[in-house]
DNA sequence: AGACGCATCCAAAACGTTTTGGCCTTCCAG
DNA sequence: CTGGAAGGCCAAAACGTTTTGGATGCGTCT
């Protein structure tokens, strides 16, 4: 039976307000008794009832994130990152994280945001891989719950969060491409209603036409986001009569499935087929060869995600509702030894 | 302002008892009834507070796990899958997890623990990276708190939990490599607190043994789990005179630092130097070369740690209360082709 | 007719805080 | 001596549930 803010009372021959108070530094309580309130709940070792306090104060000192688990299981590393900012910043200011994982665009989804809401579990929420239009988005502002979130929906609604320039990224690694001599690049997508798509594919096409190179509609296809994806789609590509020499990944884990696919069709990544992604993983780096890709700092995007969502909560005007960061590009052994 | 239950009784013209128990589904109250109650729940978009009924419950219907956090910021790719284990099987029984950072076996750690369990913010822990004498353990035993964990202390208490038999796998793993030529095994380790390095390390020796090699001391290093500290043991190890042929890391990541090292000193590993980790997580795979390596299975370990973890909050008694894995050897290129 | 069982419903207490609106003293200025 | 301010404390209400222990009415059995 854990003590409470009464059993400390009792002690004391104090009334529970005035411990309370005291605990709280409130100036109506002398110091004197101020010490011995904080010494007994020291020595007793009595912590607030967590749910007794959230119940009164209407605040859960929590905030909360849904990832989202497309497939069966396994995630995408870079969740990974996001997840360890998001706990780091959360943790550095006394805020628990809680959260949970649904395939998205479901009705678990709608059931799940909903649940936490309307329950006042947690104080707001950080969004990620934000879709083109976002339910989400409409729900939390309509409910007034306070979020923050990475990318930027096609909405009239406008949320404080960061973008990525993520365009400009696919861009400049097209250029990159063309630069080494590729004609035929091709890119390796995700669903149309998710922003990083709708963005990462626009600076694709923007760097074929900067690079003058042409359009060729049939060295698009759409991936999931996940390795195997990537790899499927990489196999198609590969059997193509008249193929690409380069693959652009969404993301890097797409682009490593290409590696593997190109693997299997017994050729090499960089001599025969350059391939790159985008993200920035750890994996990237490891990869053989390593990976040519667009780095964005994934952790320090949680943690200021994070980090502005309290700010909200706490009721203060952000110094800047929306941040731009710029992708990194690196280019590593993927995207170069052309050999032909 | 949400709807609570009162505003719904209002609207009913029914007692707040008499919605609650129709919500909860009990037999004393009728069938008819139930129904408006539940229509009407569902129109107004009706939440139980969550703070209330945990304060009345006094169950938090959610459980918890802190992330070690070692360095200043980035962990180890290992607990992206640990992490996402706990979440989806949390989340299929409707549980929520709450997650925080802390750096292990430090006055922070305490009173972190200290606040969530007095505070009864969770209903239980899932603990990871078990120490050899673990305060932890004898903590939450000692406060009757329900708790599971990856790894057995060397301690009086009997927490259920999963154990692999890391000791067997690397000795297995040291065989491997004497079964290839190698008689100058070197080992990287970790803090000796930990139930990783007692169990791993004794599985070395135990190997070095099995295969009838010496055991050299200065073959033996001390790492501290992360790819920088990796590279730095693996840098010592290669500037010896006398250096070692093959390099064991505690754990994957470790591994890759050391092949890190090797790339750094001009050197090949596989062919030069043979490297091989243990955990088996997504990097070793796509390593240069890929990386010999002892795979347990993260994210299902955690999957299972969660729901025997909720097996024993509801007061089952579990089928087993102790669960033994075995460690895949999964023999790569890191640790073939050896060219000497 | 009385006793009893059953089906529905409910008032009030409890959970452990925080906050509101005071109540006593004491002290000082007028 | 009095009025008022200030310092220190507290009783009670409130937060939104769940649970306890009936209450009511109705039919059935003795």
């Amino acid at each position: 039976m854990p003590v409470t803010i009464r059993d400390l009372a009792k002690k004391l021959n104090l009334s529970i307000t005035t411990v309370s108070r005291a605990l709280d530094g409130y100036k109506d309580v002398s110091e004197s008794t101020r010490q011995r309130v904080v010494n007994a709940a020291y020595e007793m070792g009595y912590q607030p009832s967590y749910a007794a306090r959230q119940l009164r104060r209407k605040r859960a000192d929590a905030i909360g994130y849904i990832l989202p688990t497309s497939s069966p299981r396994f995630s995408d590393p870079l969740f990974s990152s996001f997840v360890s900012g998001l706990c780091d910043e959360a943790s550095d200011h006394q805020i628990d994280l809680v959260v949970s994982s649904c395939p998205p665009e479901t009705q678990d989804e709608q059931a799940m945001y909903h649940r936490w809401l309307d329950s006042r579990r947690v104080d707001g929420m950080v969004l990620n891989r934000t879709r083109v239009y976002d339910w989400r988005v409409e729900f939390l502002t309509r409910n007034k719950i306070p979020f923050t979130l990475l990318g930027k929906p096609d909405m009239i609604y406008d949320a404080p969060g960061i973008v990525v320039n993520e365009r400009g990224g696919f861009e400049s690694l097209v250029r990159h491409l063309a630069a080494q001599g590729h004609r035929r690049i091709a890119y390796i997508g995700a669903s149309p209603y998710l922003t990083i798509q709708l963005e990462r594919y626009a600076g694709y096409r923007q760097g074929l036409e900067a690079a003058g190179l042409p359009f060729i509609p049939e060295l698009v296809v759409v991936g999931d986001l996940t390795e195997e994806g990537g790899r499927q789609a990489g196999l198609k590509l590969l059997e193509m009569e008249n193929g690409p020499t380069a693959v652009l990944g969404i993301n890097d884990v797409t682009a490593l499935g290409v590696c593997r696919a190109v693997q299997d069709a017994g050729r090499m990544v960089g001599r025969d087929v350059a391939v790159a992604g985008y993200d920035g993983i750890k994996e990237s780096e490891f990869a053989n060869p390593p990976l040519t890709t667009l780095f964005q700092p994934t952790y320090e995007i949680a943690r200021r995600l994070t980090a502005m969502l309290l700010g909200v909560i706490n009721g203060e005007t952000l110094p800047e509702t929306r941040i731009t960061l710029q992708p990194e590009l690196m280019i590593r052994a993927s995207t170069q030894n052309r050999a032909f």
